[in-house]
DNA sequence: AATCGCTATATTTATGAAAACATAACGCTA
DNA sequence: TAGCGTTATGTTTTCATAAATATAGCGATT
C-alpha cells in the first residue's frame, strides 16, 4: 500500500505549472532550446510550445524568454523567476510527499 | 493562484482508493445498489463495476458485498471495512490540503 | 543573399479511454 | 414458473487528447 499525490498551481482556474511543465521547463533551462528539450522528452515540439506559451501568459513576469532566428536558429532562456518557480514547486512537492509518507504510516491499522 | 492536489493510494501498482472512487463507495453506501449509485453519479453501470470490482480484489478484505438475485433483483452492502476506507481516505485528504494551502501561503513572494 | 536551426502555427491522423449498447444469469416473490 | 430489478460481462461506438505531418518566418553568420 502506497500513498501517492500529485500537485498543481491553477491561475484562473486554468493549470499553470504541474510536474510535466516542470520536467519541461527544467529541460529548456539545461538546452536553452524548445525544440531540443522536447526531443529529449520525446514530446513534440508543439505541445513543448504550447505548455510553455500558456504558463508564460498565466504568469505574472514570463517564465521563459524566447528568440527567433539567428546564428543558431535562435533559442530559449529559462528567466530567474521560472528557475524560482521550479525550485518552489519542488521544494513544496517534496514537503508534500514527506507529510502524506508520515500520516500515512499511522493510518494503516 | 491556488494549489491543488490529489492523492490516491496504490497497491501493487495500481491504484486502489482515490476520489472517484470514494464517491461511488459512498453513493453505494447510500443506496445500497450499484445500478442506483452509478445513475446518481452519470455514470455507466459497467464503470462502476469495474472500479468496485478492483478496489476488491485489491483489499486486504472486501470493500463491498454485492448480492444477486432476490426479492428486489440483489443489492451491494458497503462492508465495515468500506466505511472505514472512506473516513481515513477523506481525513488525510483534508490533512494533505490543509497543509499545502499552508505552506503555499508562505511561498508567493 | 544563401544557409541554418530554431520558433511559430495549421492541419491531419492515431490512440486510448469512456460511453453506449446488448444480453445473460441470478434468486426471491407471487 | 413467470416476472422483476439487480449483478455480470462482452461488443461496438464516440470522443477528446496526443502525436504526426507540413510549412512559413526569423535573423545572425558566412
Amino acid at each position: 500500500m502506497e500513498i501517492k499525490s500529485r500537485i498543481w498551481i491553477e491561475e484562473k482556474g486554468k493549470p499553470f505549472i504541474g510536474f510535466g511543465r516542470i520536467n519541461l521547463l527544467k529541460e529548456v533551462e539545461k538546452t536553452a532550446s524548445i525544440s531540443a528539450a522536447a526531443r529529449a522528452m520525446h514530446m513534440s515540439y508543439k505541445k513543448a510550445w504550447q505548455l510553455l506559451d500558456q504558463m508564460n501568459k498565466l504568469a505574472l513576469e514570463p517564465v521563459v524568454i524566447k528568440n527567433v532566428g539567428g546564428k543558431s536558429g535562435g533559442g530559449t532562456q529559462v528567466t530567474d523567476y521560472g528557475v524560482l518557480l521550479i525550485q518552489k514547486f519542488e521544494e513544496l512537492n517534496t514537503q508534500c510527499i514527506t507529510f502524506l509518507e508520515e500520516e500515512f504510516k499511522s493510518w494503516q491499522s
